[in-house]
This record gives C-alpha cells, sequence and structure tokens, in this order.
RNA sequence: GCCCUCAUCGUCUAGAGGCCUAGGACGCCACCCUUUCAAGGUGGAGAUCAGGGGUUCGAAUCCCCUUGGGGGCACCA
C-alpha cells in the first residue's frame, strides 16, 4: 500500500516508495491499495489531492483499490480510503482503548508541554512526555478539565518491555518502549486522530499484509506494533526502504533538492526514464542490465536485493537515463510527447512558432539521440522556428579565418545553395558542390561548415549541418546567409 | 542528549568465505568515427572493500570495538 498525505506536490520520496509497494505487490501477485492520509486538515487540499493521484498515474503506476481520480472514486472493499471520511472507525478504536484504560485523556496544554521540553533539554535529556495526566482520578480529571479549559487529547499508554519485528530489508530490530517518548497522543484535542493512530487501524481495517515504506519510519514502527497489540489487530510484515538523499548525503528535502515530480516532468523526463532511475535507486537485478522497463524490473523485482544505505540524488545518472529511454520511443509518441514542449517554448517566446507534427516527425532522425530531456528540443533546434537569430557577427567568423575571408566564402556559398531549387534541396545534393568549392580554394570543409552554420542558426553547435539547411528550407537559409554577409561588412 | 540504523570507485551499485590482483553503469580523460554537437566504438584513470581487532587454511563477505554518516525522538505525516 502506498499512503500519501495530500499536504505537498507528488514528493519523489513518495513516488519511489510507491514504486517500490506497486513492484512488490505486482511481482508476488498481490493486491495494491492507495489510501490517502488526510487528517492533517489544516494542510491537506484537494489541489495536492489531484496532483499526487494524477503524478502516480503519469509514472504509470496503478493501484487496484483506492481513489482513483481526485476528490473521488473509491474503490475497493474496505472503502472509503480517505482517513476523514473514516472518523467513525477511529472513535470506535479510542473508544475501546479508553474503556480497556489502554489509554487516558489528556488535558496538558501546550505551554505546559513545551515547558516540560525545555526542561528536558536543559537538562540534556531526551524529549519525553512527563505522564501528568497518566493516573488522574475521575475528580481530578474534572478539575484538570475545568483548570485548562480545554478538550482532553487522548494518549496510549506504552507499556514497558521490548518491541522487536523481523523487517524485510534490515532483519531483526528490537527497540526499548522507554525510549519512545512517553505516552503518545492518538487523538488530538478537537477530536482528529493522529498519524500513528490511523495508520494502524487502516492497515488492520483494509488487510494489509506488508508494509514498506521509508527508513524515517523505522523508530515509529514499535508504536505502530503496541497499536496493534492493544487493538488485538494481526501485526503486518515491515519492510523499511533506505531513504533518498541529497547530494550532500542528507535526507531528500526541497531545500536541498528539486523534489516534485511535476517539475522534472516540465523539465521534459519521461515516465520510463524516471521510473527506471527510481527503481534503481536502492535496487538492482543483481545483473548488468541497466536500462529496464517497469514490466522488466517487476519480473526481477526481490526486496531481499534491496540497499540497507541511503542513496544520493544523481541527476546525471537519470538525465543518461532518460536519453536512453527517449531514444527508444516510437517517433509518433516522440512527437506527442514533445508538442506540449514546442508549445510551452512558444508561450514563453523562446520561439516564434509551433511547428506542424509532420515537420517534427521529420527532424527526428538527427534529433531523436540529442535530447537528454525532451525540453532539450527547445535549445537543440529552436532556430528552426524562431525569427530573430539575435546573430553575433563576430561568432561566424571561424578561429582560422577573418571576416573578409568569411565573408567572400559565405558569398560563395549562397551561390552555389541558389542554385539549387527546391526539388534538389537535399542533404545528400548540396553538400558535393559546398565540397568542391571547399576544394577549388584551399579551404578547410569544416570552416566553410561552421561559417555557414553560425550564420543560418546562430549557434555553433547543431545537428548534421546539411540536414539542418533542409529543415531550414532554401528561402530561410539564403535569407540568414544574406543577413550574415550584411552583419560581417562593418568587420571588414 | 537518548534510541535506531548504515558503511565497496566522486555517484548508483555487483559481491551472501575461496570464482576478487573487487565487476558493471553514470560522470571524467584519451583515441576512433566525424563539418560542429550528440550518439556509437575502443581504451584509461578511479575503491589497500571506513579503521582496528578477532574467527578461519582462507574475509569485502562472519563476530567485536572504534570512527564516520544518516534517521527518529510533535495534539506533522
Amino acid at each position: 500500500r502506498i499512503a500519501p498525505s495530500p499536504t505537498g506536490p507528488l514528493h519523489i520520496g513518495t513516488a519511489r516508495t510507491a514504486l517500490f509497494n506497486f513492484l512488490f505487490a505486482r511481482h508476488v501477485g498481490g493486491t495494491f491499495l492507495f489510501r490517502l492520509e488526510d487528517t492533517d486538515v489544516a494542510r491537506s487540499t484537494i489541489a495536492f489531492e489531484r496532483d499526487i493521484i494524477e503524478g502516480l498515474h503519469w509514472l504509470g503506476i496503478t493501484w487496484d483499490e483506492g481513489p482513483d481520480v481526485a476528490g473521488g472514486g473509491d474503490i475497493g472493499p474496505y472503502a472509503p480510503y480517505r482517513q476523514m471520511l473514516r472518523l467513525g472507525t477511529y472513535k470506535e478504536a479510542s473508544d475501546r482503548l479508553l474503556a480497556a484504560d489502554l489509554a487516558y485523556p489528556c488535558f496538558c496544554t501546550p505551554d505546559e508541554l513545551e515547558a516540560d521540553r525545555k526542561a528536558q533539554e536543559a537538562a540534556k535529556l531526551p524529549p519525553r512526555y512527563v505522564g501528568r495526566c497518566a493516573n488522574l482520578t475521575a475528580d481530578e480529571r474534572v478539575a484538570r478539565l475545568a483548570g485548562t479549559g480545554r478538550a482532553a487529547a487522548i494518549r496510549f499508554r506504552v507499556r514497558p518491555g521490548v518491541v522487536g519485528w523481523n523487517d524485510m530489508i534490515r532483519d531483526r530490530i528490537e527497540i526499548d518502549t522507554t525510549n519512545l517518548g512517553g505516552d503518545f497522543v492518538i487523538v488530538r484535542g478537537d477530536g482528529t486522530p493522529l498519524y500513528h493512530f490511523t495508520v494502524v487501524i487502516d492497515d488492520a481495517s483494509m488487510a494489509i499484509s506488508h508494509v514498506i515504506r521509508g527508513e524515517d519510519h523505522v523508530s515509529n514502527t514499535p508504536k505502530h506494533i503496541l497499536l496493534f497489540e492493544a487493538l488485538g489487530h494481526a501485526i503486518p510484515v515491515f519492510g523499511h526502504l533506505p531513504l533518498i538523499l541529497n547530494p550532500d548525503g542528507t535526507k531528500m528535502s526541497k531545500r536541498k533538492s528539486q523534489t516534485a515530480v511535476d517539475d522534472y516532468r516540465a523539465e521534459g523526463f519521461i515516465r520510463e526514464g524516471l521510473m527506471n532511475y527510481f527503481a534503481y535507486l536502492g535496487w538492482s537485478p543483481g545483473t548488468e542490465e541497466d536500462v529496464l522497463s517497469v514490466d522488466e524490473v517487476i519480473e526481477r523485482f526481490d526486496i531481499d536485493k534491496v540497499q540497507k544505505g541511503g542513496a544520493r540524488f544523481d541527476r546525471g545518472r537519470l538525465e543518461w537515463l532518460n536519453g536512453q529511454w527517449i531514444r527508444k520511443l516510437e517517433p509518433d509518441d516522440l512527437v506527442d510527447r514533445l508538442r506540449p514542449f514546442l508549445q510551452a517554448a512558444l508561450d514563453d517566446g523562446r520561439i516564434d512558432r509551433v511547428p506542424a507534427d509532420d515537420e517534427v516527425r521529420s527532424l527526428l532522425p538527427v534529433v531523436q539521440e540529442r535530447l537528454p530531456t525532451l525540453a532539450a528540443v527547445v535549445d537543440l533546434v529552436g532556430f528552426l522556428w524562431t525569427d530573430d537569430l539575435g546573430l553575433d557577427p563576430a561568432l561566424v567568423v571561424p578561429k582560422r579565418w577573418d571576416a573578409a575571408t568569411t565573408r567572400v566564402a559565405l558569398a560563395a556559398a549562397h551561390d552555389i545553395l541558389a542554385g539549387h531549387d527546391a526539388v534538389t534541396w537535399e542533404a545528400d545534393e548540396l553538400e558535393p558542390p559546398l565540397r568542391e568549392l571547399v576544394e577549388a580554394r584551399g579551404w578547410k570543409a569544416g570552416d566553410l561548415f561552421m561559417a555557414i552554420r553560425v550564420a543560418t542558426t546562430g549557434r555553433t553547435a547543431t545537428p548534421p549541418l546539411f540536414d539542418t539547411l533542409v529543415a531550414l528550407g532554401r528561402d530561410r537559409t539564403l535569407a540568414r546567409l544574406d543577413a550574415a554577409i550584411a552583419a560581417l561588412t562593418p568587420l571588414g
């Protein structure tokens, strides 16, 4: 199961955890479930809910139970899968705990708790609940309620002893409950339940057999086990994944890394590349395969082979993998995926028109293998759809040439190219006569080609020159050569 | 401060006692190809397996200690 909280856009860590749960479930033929943990009402929004569900779907992660679209569509035998719709279940459970004295009302105010924490910090003691309300008589409770003037929260009694489990990834882990920070709150003063409580009740009532989550939950797991015990529920199997780290080795954060899946998508990373990369963050098939589709990963996935140590996010490797997958795309598919990026470039004025699909498609043989991301298409061949190149005349002059030579050469090239009509405007028709020109003048082909390249595209790095001129078309090629020659004139 | 946990090239990793003079990939550097840029090909640099003790005929692999890193300790999730 994956149980995100709609308090922010889909995070890379959430996507990776979802992926591993998905891989595990699909590999063993289990049921994968999606649940929304929206009890933090103040921070939860429907917009984030939509972002998370759509982002996960975009990546190709699907589930068997849970809401499929934002705001509704709860599917499955344990609906609803949205915690704010399950309040009755939590209430029933907390009443049971209260009745059995496994939990108790706590009247402590934020100020009291804050003072406790400060005192503990000053004494170099670990923070923990002091138990002020743990053993109150009925009369005392009434008095304290009156005294603090606020509704009681509910705290769970942490029993002494050691809690342990056999982690799917980390083997045996045991933690003494004295290190849990004392009795913890399971229901807020306003009656809404807290994460540690809801997660246990939901996992139990939704028949969750395996909980795969981030390593940051290891120290929470004993609390959950205690709750499963107190409620009389079967305890699921836990597996704690290594964290995704910032380049500096700390837990990945918005502050230090780009964490929103949407942002990667907007940069032109494709789902295949992202999923392949995520899968290899903490896992490997144990073979020397690097580029694997999700289906291939599902086939090979083995949770025993998941790494224990955290993995730093390496953007360079993601880009390489993304490029690998872009190269594998079918032409029509790639044209479809490129379209929004072209439109976006038009919208922010980086190009002056969006090319037709056929035009984009004709470019693919020469462009596809040069794209680390979809968005890179604009940097690569944006000059094709730009009216003003913003040409730097100095750039047109090759290193070995001066401006005068360049002007003469471009003029000669212009004449030769002008001799072609629309019919012979093909790469293998244009190249030979220009090579003859180079031969006759004793120039280097590279110099002439570079001068033409810069004159017609404004840049020194482009796809192969003659394919580029063909894409540009006869009229624009000649016009740009004219413009470059004119720009060169003042330089000599 | 307390608890938990991790530790192989810069990075992601292979490695479950002898196959390891530690393999692959990204990145980096050369060279080849080549009109530029990519892609591709070939080769190279790059880890005394954090350090120290054991166990064993034999340890990157098992045990202990040290060191270093990370995570957690909310009426957040």
